[in-house]
DNA sequence: TATTGTTATACTCTATAACTATA
DNA sequence: TATAGTTATAGAGTATAACAATA
């Protein structure tokens, strides 16, 4: 360990350069899917593969979105064909989710060529840099959910 | 080093924990600056204080965004008088930007509340920890900046 | 009363395309 | 012609507040 690193310098890299990476991620999505998907909705898609059914709530929790904005965001993919909603007849209130062939279709052509793209931007670091950079997502994603106590909003 | 960690499985991680990451940061701005900035706006912010004076194309590159972005964003700034904008005698079609007073107190009161935010979520991290995070975001930004051959858009 | 989901409203980011002014 | 910057347009994310329907 050659410098010692503060949590003040540790933020600012953060904030310098997490944003170009999550660029680099939606800009692949706007380049692997057919129509495009912005990174909520490929999300949202990815979940609701992993979680037939559904409810609005699930969406926005899994997101970590407000309900309203997470109905903005399945109405468009209901609106684009992607999901498909219908109300549970146990549950009125509640609202089944569930992808639609041509959403399934898309998020596995979306997968895939994210997938790809990121593979070619990380080719050329060792086993060391790579696994880094695993520990440290790791690590940073869990710091922000259990979060600093007396947390988000 | 315990795994051997695939680029797959790197890129995996990097979707899935990325987005949390960039909302825990977006919604400390908003916390801890009044009014409110997004993270674009902060990030100009921060590069004016580093290079007063600079140009509308520069702020475009520093954020990787078109000019029409840059320029809505810088748009906003200088409506909500944080940012003045003037023209360069000697170069007319050229923009001078520079933050206002009210601009640095923002920025510098940003900082702080980011600063104590990303503190507090990195409590109980080692330095070790700290520096592995550090590295990781390092390797990460230029392996998107420099990027695959056939890049960007 | 509490929960689920929607709608209205307002703001921001972002890109593309077309434009003006300057060099 | 090429560059700097703006504007128009369009679509998406996001929150708050108010609301309807259901439990």
């Amino acid at each position: 360990m050659a410098v010692r690193i503060t949590p003040e310098e540790c933020a600012q890299a953060l904030m310098e350069s997490l944003p170009a990476v999550m660029r680099f991620l939606r800009r692949g999505m706007r380049r692997h899917s057919n129509p495009a998907l912005s990174v909520p909705q490929y999300r949202t898609l990815t979940f609701l593969h992993r979680h037939p059914g559904a409810s609005l709530t699930q969406v926005a929790v899994d997101l970590d979105v407000t309900r309203a904005t997470a109905s903005s965001i399945v109405n468009r993919l209901v609106g684009h064909g992607l999901v498909s909603r219908a109300d549970d007849p146990h549950e009125r209130r509640r609202t089944v989710l569930t992808l639609t062939p041509r959403g399934l279709r898309l998020i596995q052509q979306a997968q895939e060529g994210t997938r790809a793209r990121m593979q070619a931007a990380l080719t050329g670091l060792t086993a060391d840099e790579l696994h880094t950079i695993a520990v440290a997502i790791d690590l940073l994603s869990r710091q922000v959910k259990d979060g600093p106590p007396g947390g988000e909003s």
